[in-house]
DNA sequence: ATGCAAATTTAGGTTTTAATAATAAAGAAG
DNA sequence: CTTCTTTATTATTAAAACCTAAATTTGCAT
């Protein structure tokens, strides 16, 4: 969320505002998808601190609208205790999840874009408004259950695939797996594995770790090259295990 | 526009306002399509009145709209004159038509959605800011000249593909034609046509004119069967000549 | 236990968009 | 050329979403 971000519009009161309430707007929405993000990192209470922090904006402006979220039943809060969402409010949130990761499919797999472009695009796209254009979307891409970032997609009821997957980092020495996700999906490093080859599916064998700096040395494919990654790395791609 | 209509986000100023000068909301853009729009129809500046039909708001809203719009160049504006598209909104108002006729393209070719149930998708689409998207989006359709209203898409530089057609009510009896457009996109309208089996392509025969009420008789496909229409029906209805 | 720093909320103010009501300008009709 | 109607403009108010600065609350350390 940066200085690009969207104006958009507000079509207000013909009629008294009440009759509004179950409206949304996109940044409300931003605010949902935040504390769902926030609440699944923690595994708690999401505070106006960490949502500031996300949102891009100051802790005062956050508690403003955690107020109107709370007012709306889409969060429960208590003054000082921080937010987490309402049973409407994960509805919510779970949808915008899933249009997003779906068009992340549909701009890479149809429109051909990398891996570390669609973000920002499909950022826009999740607050596209239309139940049946998301059935079809889905329909037409069969049903991915994996984003290109190797993200599950939940289902329409909002529930997730999970995938027994860990760091590369909590791989044993001489232990094989597949690529299956990031932790980091920045433009940075997606570059970087692109570069080094590292795309989902491929196969990796860790060859020997340097206590020194916890660098690694990894094998990359059955008869692959060789590569050095630092731990920071290591701790931002997620492999599935093909030994124990 | 309705009361559904989108509430948006803003994100103002952590910088002073004027270096936003450039930024264009969804609002804005929706009164530079009006104004696109309302000119091309008249044929001349876009009034006040005018506008507040098209965006379903007051006068004095679009009043306050066009002082804005007039401070960053998009539009020229004389009190109390109306207003036109300066360059640099018409390239707006142009690109917005573009986008909404592209997405319209995919949402009935790829989707399989019905040319009655897209505009209001394609009425958010619209808004997606990314040029790359746009571009890759027009290659992915293969570069569609007509929306599925058969209205022409303009190129990325603004430019219409024009098309020498005229409405059903203009042929003379005994002539012959192919069904190329429609002047009213109403779901409504376009479920009557999709009844009667006029859709986008077919092939229809003036067969006779009725004085009464200025309906006619039609003929669809070569051996088809016969139809009688109203004159309203016919005054929505664009035809490419087939004989002279 | 209490005292201080960090986190959070309140209070008061701005900007964008649009609504209402009241005023002013333009154009038509006598 | 004045009056009337339509059209457009100003003025004021409202709501959403944000800000800064000041006041509270919480939690932890001594």
């Amino acid at each position: 969320m940066n200085l690009c971000a969207l104006y958009g519009s507000r079509k207000p009161p013909i009629l008294p505002s009440y009759i509004f309430m179950d409206h949304i707007s996109q940044t409300e929405e931003n605010y949902l998808k935040a504390i769902f993000k926030i609440s699944e990192k923690t595994g708690s209470n999401a505070s106006t601190n960490a949502i500031a922090q996300a949102m891009d904006t100051t802790a005062a402006s956050v508690t403003d609208m955690i107020k109107r979220l709370s007012e709306k039943a889409l969060i429960n809060y208590e003054k000082y205790k921080g937010a987490t969402l309402s049973d409407a409010g994960q509805k919510i949130a779970t949808s915008l999840i899933r249009k997003h990761r779906l068009w992340e499919v549909f701009l890479v797999e149809q429109l051909q874009f990398s891996w570390d472009e669609v973000h920002e695009i499909a950022e826009q796209l999740e607050h596209i408004k239309s139940d049946e254009l998301v059935r079809r979307l889905d329909g037409y891409l069969a049903h991915p259950k994996f984003d290109p970032h190797g993200d599950p997609i939940p289902d329409a009821d909002g529930n997730f695939t999970f995938r027994k997957q860990v760091l590369l980092m909590d791989l044993r020495v001489g232990a094989e797996g597949i690529v299956v996700g990031v932790q980091d999906t920045s433009p940075q490093f997606l570059q970087y594995l692109d570069q080094m080859k590292l795309v989902l599916g491929v196969e990796v064998k860790l060859l020997e770790r340097f206590d020194y700096d916890e660098s690694v040395q990894i094998q990359v494919g059955q008869k692959g090259q060789l590569l050095t990654l630092s731990k920071k790395v290591c701790q931002n791609i997620y492999i599935q295990r093909l030994t124990p």
